[in-house]
DNA sequence: CTGCATCCCACGGGATACTG
DNA sequence: CAGTATCCCGTGGGATGCAG
């Protein structure tokens, strides 16, 4: 998703609009939050991650957790050893939207039929 | 964003992540959000909109309606009047989805120091 | 006033190959 | 194992112009 953050006045409305936007772009990514979601509970591996998140490829996987390790979302371990090993795990900060998000997935199931028969009365009306 | 419900299991995680990812997909458009926003509270038209959300083309104005009105998060009516006078109107469905995305503003607001934060310190460390 | 059509470009993201 | 480097392409979205 394209940069979209547009708080250019001091209204609540639009306030609360940036803030939201705000965590959107930051959770935006393809695959973003499937990786938070592996890494919620104990560290995952790179090659584990890669693994449980079907179709993503390595160079997004790399993007997407340097992405999320930046913000704070996640945390990268390094042990210096041969071959590398590497594990990644949520933040508090990260597992504390989870429980935000969960709020967004009940709403998405109790609305998931009407928003299909809204799409199909919309399409059958138009094409 | 690209299409990116990436729903092949039904491992509990993924179904979740699936359904998160369906309402993001919903409202991830650049403007979704502000015009949901706007609409909340009461008809709106179709020129106020486009005042009340800056930098927001014409263009960009009518895909962004079309789709939150095919997805039944929007009503549109029209007054068969000259000139036309159309309304937008956020569905009882939209309304309920802003009490979940208060939450994730709440979050945002609690946590945008740490974020910044971190990105600083990630961009100092690397580069 | 409320759109749709057209052109255009940036960038997110896939495929593939190479490396410490 | 855990990445990086390149190349390429589709699509989201801006600018502009026309129309009922």
């Amino acid at each position: 998703m394209s940069q979209r953050n547009i708080c250019v006045t001091e209204q609540a409305e639009v306030t609360q609009a940036c803030r939201v936007l705000d965590v959107l772009n930051r959770v935006a990514g393809k695959w973003s939050i499937s990786v938070l979601m592996e890494a919620r509970n104990g560290p995952v591996r790179f090659t584990e991650l890669e693994r449980a998140i079907h179709g993503i490829s390595r160079r997004m996987l790399t993007l997407t957790l340097r992405s999320l390790e930046r913000d704070g979302l996640l945390i990268r371990t390094v042990y210096p050893t041969v071959p590398p090993k590497v594990e990644y795990e949520a933040t508090v900060m990260a597992r504390e939207l989870f429980e935000y998000l969960s709020g967004l997935t009940a709403w998405a199931e109790r609305h998931e039929p009407a928003v299909t028969a809204s799409r199909e009365a919309y399409d059958r009306a138009a094409g």
